[in-house]
DNA sequence: CGTTAATCGAGACGGTACGTCTCGTCTTCAT
DNA sequence: ATGAAGACGAGACGTACCGTCTCGATTAACG
């Protein structure tokens, strides 16, 4: 059991942690600078997180909220809902930079690449798949699609324009990106 | 004018630096072992690039040999010989770990991110520009399509693939993604 | 009142703390080592001796035994016998790192120096306090001897061979050393 | 040859140490402070010194002038002389901590027990051994006398006010030995 | 054809952050 | 209610690189 003062240890310096990446980014974030802010000693960061990466992955961790997939009766409109919270979560300025440093630091760490995919990937896609075989079983979409093609199509333009092209990621693209997905998808 | 002396200098450094993105990736890149394993100074580095992140854009540049966009006479063909040729240059292995790096640079240090989105996103368009105006020509695809979300459909899920979910880039997503795109596109 | 707890493991702490004395010198010396093996907490030892150096300096007078001054009948035979015990004593291999550690320590912190003098200055000197003034009634000696700097005379290159020069603390020394005083401080 | 820059900073470092060892004492030196006071990188000290022990030796010897044995014409003259040298030079305050922790490091660590005594010993010893020979021929002292014994008893006294014992050096105490030390040797 | 001015390699420099170690205090838990 | 166990804030350790700055040695272009 985590003790009283552990537990207010841990959320000054994810608090801290969280502060921080959203101002400089993660590359630009140090463990010393973090410490400093939350009134911590160093290894009290080792100890709990061992290093920056696992550091700062609970620091998102920690500030975000949930996206919801409500079940609205249509594909369009559950795709729609997840879009919506994805682009309103990730657009936000300072997001792209800690976004950025956690995808370069898990192609090189296994082990983080593990726990970043983990929290950013798989627990998205349990988003959808409910949604998707409910547009099945309605026949909004064809039965025999390709389910994690189907997701790249929904996910992987959300990333592409907010790390690689940098257009802007607002609601004129979540409609388009839904009627076109829709299309793709349609039997 | 650049001299002899100059260009072997230079060579030898670019060399190198490919050489150790290769080996170590983007993060753990560092100017001094460059400039060790070319025998060149650091200083000679600083001077002609500035700094890590424009040498290994350059040094990416000159290991990596162009895509090519052939006139196939149908959309389908054409996009899957630009997906096909992208995913093989960017499917082997090492480049993750580049092009995470490059990405994270980017998304904080501005100057840069413009550099990198000129040699990373804005060529790779120009090679589908020309297939998706011959298409609607042809009336493969609708005519009112939103160019650049057909982009990110077609470039998105292949970064996606590389850097967030891992999954593998292989033939059988190339075919399964040409055939989304072009019901996605459908007119 | 000491409990029978308490005795026990204060015993178990000085123990462990004059073994690891011998082991790396005083500098090397660490509480986090004394604890551990001691199977002790760090709290009881900064509890009972508030710190490093006054626990080095139990833990030598709970290792050491006295050194006798008999009365022989001679000044010679009275100081030979204290510097056979004391380089006997001294003599042993890691007690010059220990009494070094210990000797700059009581420079820094003048609160040890006056309990490190104590222990390793004034109980020695009251040793030979006696024999002088045997001596000087026997006529063996000067009466207006200058004591302080007599008994620098015997001590000094002791101390001065075991940590400053480091030649060796034998028989010989001691059988030089004798003659020499006795003709400084014969009448 | 080292350059005018080196030796800037070479001195600049020597400075900081000497002021910071008389301030502090040896073992309250950080390499840290030295290299904060000197404006100093602190790989510099590093690169130039290897560690604490050899730097702060060096910054002794840097600040410390050499002690003359002039040839007086008598060994009592001489030996005051030098008595009185080394008296003035160990007398100011906070040498003691300085040669404290030195001494202490010199028991501790092999290599630089050996720099520390070519320091501080031997380079002593010269000074005196040409006195010494003087009186053997001039017949004020006894030609068979132990040299190493000897110089234990001349040196020995006067470190072992300063370290262990704390009396004060002062001119009397000079007097009181060069007379004891006298008597010791004499024929 | 020799002199002069660049440019190179090499690497020391002032810094910053790293991850580790130990300090002395403070908290928890089991006996 | 005492003591072991060990987490905590603090801060120095020695290392790795950063980007800047001298150095001579080697070219290369010009007088």
């Amino acid at each position: 059991m985590a003790s009283k003062r552990s537990a207010a240890c841990r959320d000054g310096i994810l608090c801290a942690a969280a502060e921080l990446l959203e101002e400089h980014g993660y590359l630009d974030l140090t463990i010393e600078q973090v410490a400093a802010r939350a009134h911590a000693g160093k290894q009290t960061i080792y100890r709990n997180w061992g290093g920056k990466p696992r550091l700062a992955l609970d620091a998102m961790a920690y500030k975000a909220s949930t996206i919801d997939a409500p079940d609205t009766g249509s594909f369009a409109g559950d795709l729609r809902a997840v879009l919506a919270g994805l682009v309103g979560k990730m657009g936000s300025p300072g997001k792209a930079a800690m976004l950025g440093g956690l995808l370069a630091e898990a192609q090189t760490d296994p082990a983080f690449g593990q726990a970043f995919r983990e929290a950013m990937v798989q627990s998205r896609c349990r988003l959808l798949t409910g949604a998707v075989e409910r547009a099945v079983g309605r026949g909004e979409i064809a039965a025999d699609i390709d389910r994690p093609v189907l997701l790249d199509l929904i996910y992987g333009p959300v990333w592409y324009r907010l790390l690689v092209s940098g257009e802007p990621l607002d609601e004129g693209f979540v409609d388009v990106l839904t009627k076109q997905v829709l299309a793709a998808a349609a039997p």
